[in-house]
DNA sequence: GTCTATATGGCGATAGAC
DNA sequence: GTCTATCGCCATATAGAC
């Protein structure tokens, strides 16, 4: 393993390529040809480096399991207090998101349709919610918080943060942003998502 | 125009399959001949009623849209006070989402690949836009409501509801949930979401 | 390793009988 | 309206020269 190999070589070239086309079409209205042109070299390559469509297709889903979501989740294995913790996984996110922002429909649609690719994201998910829990779990018995079932508040603050992205096309196109005051609508929410969650966990002296 | 073809009728067959396939499969992965097969008829009575594959499902996504979305944003045109309508859009968004869970994944994915299907949703997101505006205006010049900016409270409210019908594999493999837990799940929202939200909203004297 | 040329199969679409 | 048979194309995949 190890990404050693050379940077600007073909079989990179080709890893950019058809992330790009797959994440745009998908697995189905991707078409080879397409992703040959995108990397400046022939078809033929493609099934010389990987053998088949599906192969090449399953590195692409793989390299973005194993870098994007652990990169985008590794906050909570910190030990810093939770709120801050809370703060910073919001706005880390919305970060790792920006900069990928047409990954997160391209992975729920393929997990949807071939719910097997889940892999080892179950576990992960699984320790993430074992640590929130045990947090929220103190913090309720010292009475500052409010108790609360760990799973909605992940999916909530999860929820609240990924949606601009699944549904940039609605939100710019239904309330008319431009790229600038879209990406401002972003970044606000880094101070906002907390806020709203945490102003409902505390308990008011 | 109306819905005056018999219940049972080839065309309805058709429609009924063309949907059940499209959602699962999407626009490329869908095949005419499984269409065909779930609809218990030949592959040409398909090019019959429909000449091509797009119009085909052209039809069934423009259903979807004309149908779901209005009726998931109905409450909004309702005179009910802000609060009610908060509590009534999410719960009945929840219900119609529930009976729907599949369409939400494939309608933002085909929207992502192709936004000109936008079409008239963009109205109508405007519409709901003001009308909020309007109510939280009023609230907070009265006093009762801090400053809040529509887009963001929408999108939030949106994203928190919709999120568990994107992710439900995701979510129920990484918490393991059963059928039955995942939706006690999704009815404590429709308690929990507008709980949040005016907890932020409402100023506290 | 990289290319051109070609094989192979599948899919959307049509022709035409009934 | 509904079927069977078939066309024509295009996409994946392979063969083989360089």
């Amino acid at each position: 393993m190890g990404n050693n190999q050379k940077i600007g070589s073909t079989e990179e070239k080709i890893l950019e390529a058809a992330k790009k086309v797959f994440i745009q079409k998908g697995m189905y209205g991707a078409r080879m040809q397409e992703i040959a042109n995108e990397a400046g070299i022939n078809k033929a390559l493609l099934h010389y480096y990987f053998r088949s469509k599906d192969q090449l297709f399953e590195a692409i889903f793989q390299e973005a399991f194993t870098e994007f979501i652990p990169k985008a989740f590794s906050v909570f294995h910190s030990k810093k207090p939770f709120e801050e913790k809370l703060k910073l996984f919001v706005s880390n996110y919305i970060d790792v998101l920006t900069a990928n922002s047409y990954l997160p429909i391209f992975m729920l649609n393929e997990i949807n349709q071939n719910p097997d690719r889940l892999g080892h994201m179950v576990n992960m998910m699984g320790i993430v919610r074992d640590k929130v829990s045990v947090e929220l779990k103190i913090n309720e018995e010292e009475g500052r918080y409010r108790a609360m079932d760990t799973v909605q508040l992940l999916s909530l603050v999860i929820g609240m943060t990924l949606f601009p992205y699944l549904a940039k096309p609605i939100i710019k196109g239904a309330f008319s942003l431009d790229n600038e005051t879209f990406h401002a609508f972003l970044e606000e929410r880094k101070i906002l998502i907390p806020e709203i969650i945490l102003n409902y966990l505390k308990i008011k002296n």
